[in-house]
DNA sequence: GCAAATATTTCGTTCGGTCGAACTAAAGAC
DNA sequence: GTCTTTAGTTCGACCGAACGAAATATTTGC
């Protein structure tokens, strides 16, 4: 029964391509409202996820990852420091440099408005025997890269 | 062996945090690049979004939609028009109003930007037996649900 | 040491996106 | 038929965020 089984596989692919852009578009919104919740842009907010994963970082470094002129990430990191979400630190061998550095208390903070979110999550996942669950673990992760790299492509 | 059960359904859920919270970033960012790459910025986009799933909009239910001011939304739908992605037509019954159409080919050569990308995604499916993509399947639209819960919850 | 290079800030400017208020046109109420 | 309400646009103004150029401080190279 080739025929059916590549039916039911040509089913889940589209399915996958349908629930996968909904869920994309889902995952954006959340993260905006999560963002204008705390009066945070785009910008502050990409920020934020580059220190959170990376550690702290200079302002030359930030200037890359976001693509935004010295001045402005003057600016950026003027506005993030005066809201509580990071520090500046001095380099600790190149005075010229200055280290950005995030404020792990607010960072946590910030974690705690998942907190509910992360419960929820749970709950629902009740649904799923641990199999499944490491299934998707793996299905992500290799999506995640996936879309990392298609990002890549488009930004360069 | 319950212990080891348990400890492994617990590594799992971990797991899937983090790998959930990376995914979400890179959406953001892909997303977010693909969005400039056609000169839109975020409220566009979101507009675009919506467009897309509900069809043509009234400039009022886009202003609650967006949560806009009437005057914003008619500068909001002149870009997109500018753009060539939406176009205003008369309401049939009602002269007052405005509908906001989508441009469905300008929307299908945005789906064209995706070609490749959906090239890749079922390449990269193939590492999945189908039961996997159907579990996934139902992961996806069980947290895309929940998440669009939590986003209400947030923005209300 | 001293000149050139590097990291960041300051300053003045510009621009896009939003707003409120006033205006126009059409629909609905009575 | 007028009066009120509703939909959308125009206009002028404002604000946040970005920029380039010049200034400052520090390091590196010779």
């Amino acid at each position: 029964m080739a025929e059916t089984d590549d039916a039911r596989r040509a089913a889940a692919l589209e399915r996958l391509m349908t629930v996968g852009r909904q869920n994309s578009a889902v995952t954006v919104m959340f993260h905006s409202a999560i963002a204008a919740k705390q009066g945070l842009n785009a910008t502050e907010g990409k920020t934020l996820d580059y220190l959170q994963r990376q550690g702290p970082l200079t302002a030359k470094d930030l200037a890359e990852l976001t693509g935004l002129a010295p001045a402005s990430v003057t600016g950026l990191v003027d506005r993030l420091e005066a809201k509580g979400f990071v520090r500046r630190v001095k380099h600790p061998t190149d005075k010229r440099r200055v280290l950005v550095e995030p404020n792990e208390a607010k960072l946590a903070e910030l974690a705690g408005f998942f907190e509910d979110w992360t419960r929820d999550i749970v709950e629902v996942c009740a649904q799923f025997t641990t199999d499944e669950l490491e299934t998707v673990n793996r299905f992500l992760a290799v999506m995640t890269e996936q879309q990392r790299k298609a990002t890549a492509r488009l930004t360069d």
